[in-house]
DNA sequence: CCTACCGATCGGTAGG
DNA sequence: CCTACCGATCGGTAGG
């Protein structure tokens, strides 16, 4: 039986995983080389190749914990939901929290998702492609019970991605620390919902 | 005095722009390399050096060239509006329709404008990104006029940057020649602006 | 306007 | 025999 993992080999998959992010935020996947990963980890690129077998394998492990992740906030929001009893319109309003919280938090790996998909092989795209479909799933299906009237079939697609451009280009102008929160801007994405640009 | 350019020159760069805006959708700047960009055109990369002295002024011209449009129609609807003699939530509507419009034309080039800016030396990025900031106020103009209770000035950017998103990534889920056009989807905006996810 | 190249740097791997 | 690394360099390809 092989020899088990040490202890730290997790821990340093997960600061790769960070500084890779920031490099493929900063410059983009192509642009960033396994020589810039390895001098923002502090190492050489020989050590980062002990660690993943190619600059693919890491992008692709950086998008599949992330977009887990995602998935893992839309079953917590749903199990808070039913513990608390929110309606349906509450549940939405904490799932669109929960997800510009963590938008603030993983502002790199975002950008990663968003512009370098398209650079993974077809399987592994398509694993996180997937991934984003179920995303998107989960909103249509909050959406739905919030505003059942309005979410039609032909409206479900157009008014999620509505909510998703709201949503998932924040980290292009709201600087995390910034006079506006994400938590505030939520607060917004809330009442625009709630009652378009009418007045308060 | 220097040769007059051909009467095709312009042509050929307006082809070798719109080629190179697929390729740099497609695959990324970094990724497009001038062959490939060469080889859409049907042309050879020395070919492409007698338009473009590098692959970044390919990319300049093409950002330029997409950025002034769209500040011509922001002043096109300005006129269109006061000649017809729209009120201020009609300009807005008017805006955003124009806009729609283009963007369903101009998918190639908006991607390139979203994920390569960054790759442009500092000064010409700063010509571009200026010019977006220019386009950002404009539309910041007209809700505050359309909607002067609600865009408050702690609101107006928030709000202004949640109708981008709204608008700005529809290339990522709207097929142009869809079920929905991009018409249709700049009316659920706009009613959507008008009184949220209410019912019709 | 093409073929033939360049200096440099890429992602990835060798021996120890 | 495994892992965790190192300095050096591979074959190929980028923009020009």
């Amino acid at each position: 039986m092989a020899r088990p993992k040490s202890a730290s080999h997790e821990f340093k998959r997960e600061t790769i995983l960070d500084m890779a992010a920031q490099c493929f935020a900063q410059q983009g996947y192509t642009a960033a080389s396994m020589n810039d990963i390895a001098r923002a980890c502090g190492t050489s690129k020989a050590r980062l190749y002990h660690y993943y077998d190619s600059k693919e394998a890491i992008l692709f492990d950086l998008l599949d914990r992330y977009t887990q992740g995602l998935l893992v906030l839309v079953g917590e929001t749903e199990a808070v939901a039913q513990r608390q009893g929110l309606d349906d319109k509450a549940s939405l309003h904490a799932l669109i929290r929960r997800f510009l919280v963590e938008y603030e938090q993983s502002a790199t790996r975002h950008v990663a998702l968003l512009n370098d998909t398209q650079h993974l092989a077809a399987s592994q795209r398509d694993v996180i492609l997937d991934r984003q479909r179920d995303v998107v799933s989960a909103f249509t299906r909050f959406l739905q019970r919030a505003y059942p009237e309005r979410m039609s079939a032909s409206r479900a697609t157009p008014l999620t991605m509505m909510l998703f451009g709201m949503m998932n280009w924040t980290f292009t102008w709201l600087k995390s620390g910034g006079a506006m929160s994400y938590a505030d801007f939520a607060d917004e994405v809330i009442q625009t919902l709630e009652r378009g640009m009418q007045a308060t």
